[in-house]
RNA sequence: GCUCCGGUAGUGUAGUCCGGUCAAUCAUUCCGGCCUUUCGAGCCGAAGACUCGGGUUCGAAUCCCGGCCGGAGCACCA
């Protein structure tokens, strides 16, 4: 498959590729994961490697991971045809962190650092060792024995990564390893067995090392970690992975949002879930009947670029039309109902077909003596007007208030000389509908056949692609596109 | 303040490493036309870009220098 947008890899010969997703479950999968998964997913599929998805969930507290959200990732991978090869959580692995970490203490590469935050800043801008630099392997190992133990308070010591103190970039300066974090963790495995929790990059440094990592796509705020993690690779004798980065990616429909911020926005209310239709979680646009198909090509036609990019969801939607077009059937869904009375009508039923194009069938509706409209359609017609019921038969209007019409006939022509305009219409015998879009609530009625599609994108005519939700009581539909 | 990265049409993207074939690709969007008993799709057509200034060169989107704009790192977040 030559997908354009993703660049080739460079693959030594005989390497077998090994690419990961790593993210913090403190929420579900958005779009913006969604980059990560798709991008590594494929480069694995196309140099036949293994993809592996890796809980960075390390942070008790700041970043708390959230328990559901393990599942909801390999849910969404799974969907978005990114099953992964292996799946490792890093909090399960806490043993191997400290076994490297006096490792490094011993071979005097790290310490235990004492220095308040304020006052580490002070020495590292000017390019200062500090006090605890110089302590011997001996003492450090003492203090972290310590730490372990639980002995210090929270921010009372860290470990700190030698590296060059007089470097001329303060991010590579001295970086921190390891800080104390006394919150539980809220796997119940974990719970408070440590006390001692790795930073990111000290985790992902070994975590990338053990999983044997030939490859890294990340972000561009992470470009610092290669050169940090890379003092660690050094002293360990280690070949580091190659690496590529991409700029942020930001959704034009959707603005800043943070895991956190929507996640209190739930609580209070504000988004009925994680699966609210406003929501750019992968959740949200399942439901929404987005085909993972379409985010896929999204994804990997965007390629991976340093530039920080912001496009618009109708990219995507275009995508999704290309697929679900094609199989959606069609139906009336009428949205601020008004009723018209026929009044010279006989009862009679119209066999519409399901698609314009396919030869998917027909629906079949009942008709007696009246239909609904949109009010939008009917809003501003006079006595005298004539319109065409798509399907149905032509009428002219007869009273505006009540709305009352008069069958004038089936002529095509009649409709072509005197360019009535075709409206769609829902008959007396129907169903209740109610479409969630991300632009608001649409409720109506429709056509009752429309309960046959449950779970399924269909279009309702003049309106949009929606997937059928629910018809449980009355018809729910969650809006995909137009 | 120090350090790093980026800047091609409205939005993305190809091309930049190894200057010419680039009066610059593709997609999406927008605008026209055709078709159509909805909308969309389809078909046809059109519009629209190399951040700026120098330099190197016969020749620069591509190489060099500088400016401007944007992003990021310097966290006991990931």
């Amino acid at each position: 498959m030559p997908d354009k947008g993703l660049k080739p890899l460079d693959v030594a010969e005989g390497e077998t590729v090994v690419m990961r997703f790593a993210p913090n479950p403190n929420g579900p999968p958005t779009l913006g994961s969604t980059r990560g998964i798709v991008v590594n997913s494929e480069y694995v599929r196309r140099y036949g490697g293994k993809f592996i998805i890796r809980f960075d969930d390390t942070d008790p507290q700041t970043k708390r991971p959230m328990l559901e959200a393990y599942d909801w990732y390999i849910e969404d991978c799974t969907w978005l045809d990114a099953k992964p090869d292996k799946v490792v959580i890093a909090s399960d692995h806490m043993e191997v962190y400290y076994d490297y970490a006096r490792k490094l203490i011993e071979m005097g590469h790290a310490y235990v650092c004492f220095c308040e935050g304020g006052d580490f800043k002070k020495f590292k801008d000017a390019k200062e060792p500090c006090p605890h630099r110089g302590q011997s392997p001996v003492v450090n190992l003492e203090h972290w024995d310590k730490m372990l133990a639980g002995d210090y308070e929270e921010k009372a010591a860290v470990v700190r990564i030698k590296t060059d103190i007089k470097h001329k970039d303060p991010a590579l300066r001295d970086y921190g390893a390891f800080r104390i974090v006394k919150t539980p963790h809220p796997r119940p495995e974990v719970g408070d067995k440590y006390v001692v929790w790795p930073l990111l990059d000290f985790e992902g440094a070994i975590e990338d090392h053990e999983l044997g990592m030939t490859h890294i796509i990340r972000g561009k705020d992470l470009m610092d970690s290669e050169k940090r993690q890379g003092y660690i690779y050094n002293y360990l004798g280690w070949d580091y992975p190659k690496t590529t980065h991409w700029g942020r990616i930001k959704m034009h429909e959707f603005g800043k949002f943070s895991t956190s911020g929507l996640r209190q926005a739930i609580e209070e209310g504000e988004y009925s879930g994680w699966d609210d239709p406003r929501l750019p979680t992968l959740r949200a646009l399942r439901r929404r009947g987005i085909r993972p198909e379409a985010i896929r090509k999204f994804m990997i036609e965007m390629g991976v670029g340093e530039t920080d990019v912001s496009i618009s969801m109708d990219t995507l939607y275009a995508e999704n039309r290309k697929i679900v077009d094609p199989i959606a059937n069609r139906y009336f869904f009428v949205w601020d109902p008004v009723e018209l009375e026929i009044e010279n009508a006989e009862a009679c039923v119209v066999e519409p077909s399901l698609h314009p194009t396919e030869e998917r069938g027909r629906r079949s509706i009942n008709v007696g003596s009246k239909a609904f409209v949109c009010n939008d359609d009917v809003g501003s017609v006079k006595e005298g007007d004539v319109l065409r019921l798509k399907d149905l038969y032509n009428i002219e209007v007869t009273s505006v208030s009540p709305l009352k019409g008069r069958c004038i006939g089936n002529s095509m022509e009649d409709v072509k000389s005197r360019k009535m305009r075709i409206i769609h219409w829902a008959p007396e015998d129907n169903v209740s509908i109610k479409v969630l879009a991300p632009h608001g609530e649409f409720t109506g009625v429709g056509e009752k056949q429309v309960v046959e599609e449950l779970n399924n994108v269909v279009q309702f005519e003049r309106f949009g692609f929606c997937r059928i939700d629910s018809v449980d009581d009355g018809v729910v539909a969650y809006f995909t596109h137009k």
